[in-house]
DNA sequence: CCTACAACCTCCAGCGACTAGAGATTCAAG
DNA sequence: CTTGAATCTCTAGTCGCTGGAGGTTGTAGG
């Protein structure tokens, strides 16, 4: 196994130039290269694309994935650092849903009140004019 | 009323840098100025930045609260463009609730089944490293 | 062996929506 | 008139990529 960075984007679903971001930026290691500078991969490299991909779709940041890639690769340690990571990352989660759904049910409120007349009396134009208009303190 | 820049900010709510970053992206009018160059506001302004932080405050994108701020201006107009406008926001923030939610109940099981041992047996660690482990399809 | 051409290389700029800092100037109160 | 907080412009940085220019390499077919 030895495969081109094409190949690589096509086993893990990153796009080249994300994987060369993410070897600048220190989440994937400097591979090496063919005598005409071409990077030439392995399995590892495939497995820890994956993990980043999937970390990354489920919102992590960087800078936590580079904290739990640095873990996978310690087995023997105690795995208390990731769950604090995972319960960190969830309670952000969890506020920002509750933050869209207050959006969301002034947004319905909004729309339903519209009138579909002139703007003159369109309540999405009149609540985002005036404050008090709003049915929550979510802001 | 004839106040400086950070009067308008300390009235809407808004930084200064912000401010200024809203006239020079064309949000925000380029008033007037004393003699020595510095902003002056009035009424106007202090409405206009108000609507502007609100619908911001409502995640409308820049781009959006242009149009929205365009139709406040003819009042006369048909209101469908910014009733479509703000369907469209919700639709996208509904999407994004219902993404939310997949992560939410994912990251949940993965902390839920952490037994907080060693990072070899970690659920956290697991399901990140193997796609199959995920219990939905959310990605 | 030679040619074509897809894939690769590096470097740099841009996205959105700000935010922060440097260094110079101005306003307003005392 | 002095002081010092507030303002000014300009530039660069944030995050996580994404795209393009312009040049080089790998590989398949003839």
């Amino acid at each position: 196994m030895n495969i081109s960075i094409g190949e690589l984007s096509r086993a893990s679903g990153v796009k080249v130039p994300t994987i060369r971001y993410y070897e600048q930026v220190g989440l994937m290691p400097a591979p090496p290269r063919t005598d005409g500078k071409q990077r030439r991969y392995g399995e590892a490299e495939v497995a820890r694309l994956n993990f980043i991909r999937h970390a990354r779709e489920l919102g992590f940041e960087v800078e936590a994935i580079r904290e739990l890639l640095a873990m996978s690769g310690n087995p023997d340690r105690s795995c208390a650092e990731a769950d604090a990571i995972a319960r960190r990352h969830l309670a952000e989660v969890e506020r920002r849903i509750d933050r869209l759904a207050a959006l969301r049910s002034e947004l319905q409120r909004m729309v339903a009140e519209c009138s579909h007349g002139r703007v003159a009396e369109c309540r999405v134009i009149q609540v985002l004019a005036d404050h008090r208009e709003c049915a929550h303190e979510h802001h």
